[in-house]
DNA sequence: AGCCATGCATGTTTATGCACGTTGTTATTC
DNA sequence: GAATAACAACGTGCATAAACATGCATGGCT
C-alpha cells in the first residue's frame, strides 16, 4: 500500500534523531521492512554527516545537547532557558559581549539586557539571526566558511577576524566540561577557535547543562583557571563545581525552571 | 474529459510536491500511462528548477514542512518566487555563486538546484541561515559589523573579506534599475560593497520586479553593461528591456505566477 | 520541413541482501 | 575480581536487481 523510497526512510530516521531520539538499528528494519545491514548503512551515513552517533544496537542523536536546529528539544529548551536567565545576569552595561555557537547561547539572545547598549559579536548563523530582530543591538558577524555541523564559521579566516577584536565577555559554548580537564570541543576547528576567543577576552562565561558536567571531548579548549564565571543548573552537583572554584572561577547556580 | 496535453501532467506533479507530497517515479508512470523515462525527465526537470529534490525511486518536496523565510517576504511573495525560479535557471553545476542582500534573494535559495554541487556565499544572515539549511551546499559567510536596515554585512571588512573570493556568478539585489542610470542602492556602504562584488564575480546576474525598472537611488552600482543576464517579470515593459539588451544584456523573462 | 514529447535499447549507478570474519557486550566460571 | 565462553552486533566484499542517464528512432503536431 505505501511505497518506499529509500532516501525518504533515511530523512526520516534522521528526523527522529533531529528531535532527540535514540533509534534501534532492529527495530527500523522490522518498521520499513529492510535489513538491518540496509539500516545500519543509513545509521553509518548519517554518522558521517554528523547527524549522530554511532553505538553499538543502534544510534543517538548528536550527543547530550549539541545539534544545529533542534535546540527545541522539549525539556532541554526550558532547562537551557533557565542557565541563559542566569548567565545574562553577568552582562554589564555598554559591554561588548561575543556568543559562541551553541543552542544554549542561542538561548542567550532572548535574555541579553534591553537597555544595556550592547555590542554583540557571534560566529554562529542562528545567534547572528536572532540577534538581528533586537533592534537595541549593535551586531558584528564573524565570518569564514561554514561548518554545517557547528552551525557557523570555525576556519582560519574566522579566528583571524577575531583576532581583531577586544571582547569584554565571551560565552563559551560548552561541549564538553571536566572538572580535571576542562572545557574541550568535539569539532578540531571549533577548539582552535574558541581557544583564539579566549584569549582575545577579557572574561570568560561557560554555560553548562548538568548533563554536560563531568564529560570529555577529543579536543582541549581550556583549563579550569581560563573560567571567569561557570554558569549551572540548580541540580549541579557540588562535588563537580569544586575544582572549579578552586580554580578561580566563580559559580552562577540557575533557578529551577518552573 | 481524460485526454490529457503532455504539459499538464508535468504541472500535477508539481503542484503534489508544492503541496508536500512525495512521488513514486514507478506509481506516477502507471498513473500518467506512459514510461518511467518519461516521469524521470519530468522529476529531473522539476529539480534542476529547484521545485523538488530528486531521490533514488522518486522525488521529495523540496522542504518536507515549510520554508520559514516565506512568510518574511510577505508581499509580493509570489512574484518574487516566480523571479527567482527564473533566475535559478541561469545557474550552473559546480559554480560558485554569490547571494547579494535582498529579500528576492532570500526566495531564490528555495530554487538552488539540489544536485549542482554548488559553492554559496552571501553577506546576508537571514540568506545564509537559509542555505545553512540545505544540506547540499556549501556556505561561505561574508562578516563584518552588521547594518540593520540592510541586514547583512556591507563594511569594510566585509568588501576586503569579498577582494579575497573569486565568484562565478552573483545575485546582485537590486534596489533600483534605471535603463539609463543603471543599477543603484539606497544606502552608501551598501553600493560600496555591491561595486566590489562585481569586480570580483565573472558573471552578474540582476533580478528586478516590475516595480523597480526605471527608478534610481542615491548611490550608483553598476552601468547597464556590467549586467550579463536580467531577471524581470512576464509583465515588464518591453520598452525598458531594450537599452539592457543593447548594452549586451541577456534578459529572462520570469513565467507569470499562478 | 522543423519541433518536441515519447518510448526503447544501451551501459552505468545505486540500494539491497547474504556470507564471511571481526569486534564488542554479556554471562559464566574459577 | 579476572578469565573465558557465548552471542549479538558489526563491517566488508560480492552478487543481484532495480533505478538511472543517455543516445537514437518514432510519431504527432504546428
Amino acid at each position: 500500500m505505501s511505497e518506499q523510497i529509500p532516501m525518504a526512510r533515511r530523512d526520516v530516521i534522521a528526523d527522529r534523531l533531529a528531535q532527540g531520539q535514540a533509534v534501534v538499528a532492529a527495530t527500523l528494519a522490522a518498521e520499513f521492512d529492510v535489513s538491518e545491514d540496509a539500516i545500519r548503512r543509513d545509521l553509518r551515513a548519517l554518522a558521517t554527516e554528523g547527524r549522530c552517533r554511532r553505538v553499538y544496537g543502534g544510534a543517538l542523536p548528536i550527543t547530550p545537547g549539541l545539534s544545529p536546529m533542534a535546540a527545541r528539544i522539549g525539556e532541554g529548551r526550558e532547562r537551557k532557558r533557565a542557565l541563559a536567565r542566569a548567565a545574562a545576569t553577568t552582562i554589564k552595561p555598554a559591554e561588548f559581549i561575543f556568543l559562541d555557537n551553541g543552542s544554549t547561547n542561542l538561548a542567550l539572545t532572548e535574555f541579553l539586557p534591553e537597555e544595556a547598549e550592547l555590542t554583540v559579536a557571534t560566529n554562529s548563523i542562528d545567534i547572528a539571526a536572532a540577534v538581528l530582530r533586537r533592534k537595541d543591538l549593535r551586531l558584528i558577524m564573524i565570518g569564514g566558511a561554514v561548518n554545517p555541523v557547528v552551525g557557523g564559521c570555525v576556519d582560519a579566516g574566522a579566528v583571524l577576524a577575531i583576532t581583531q577584536l577586544n571582547i569584554d565577555r565571551c560565552f563559551l559554548g560548552a561541549c564538553a566540561v571536566s572538572p580535571k580537564g576542562g572545557v574541550s570541543a568535539f569539532d578540531l576547528s571549533d577548539a582552535a577557535f574558541k581557544r583564539t576567543l579566549l584569549s582575545v577576552s577579557r572574561e570568560s562565561v561557560v554555560l553548562a547543562t548538568t548533563d554536560k558536567l563531568d564529560t570529555r571531548a577529543p579536543h582541549r579548549v581550556a583549563a579550569n583557571k581560563d573560567i571567569a564565571c561557570l554558569v549551572v543548573e540548580h541540580d549541579a552537583p557540588a562535588a563537580q563545581l569544586k575544582a572549579f572554584a578552586k580554580a578561580g572561577a566563580s559559580i552562577l547556580k540557575a533557578e529551577p525552571p518552573r
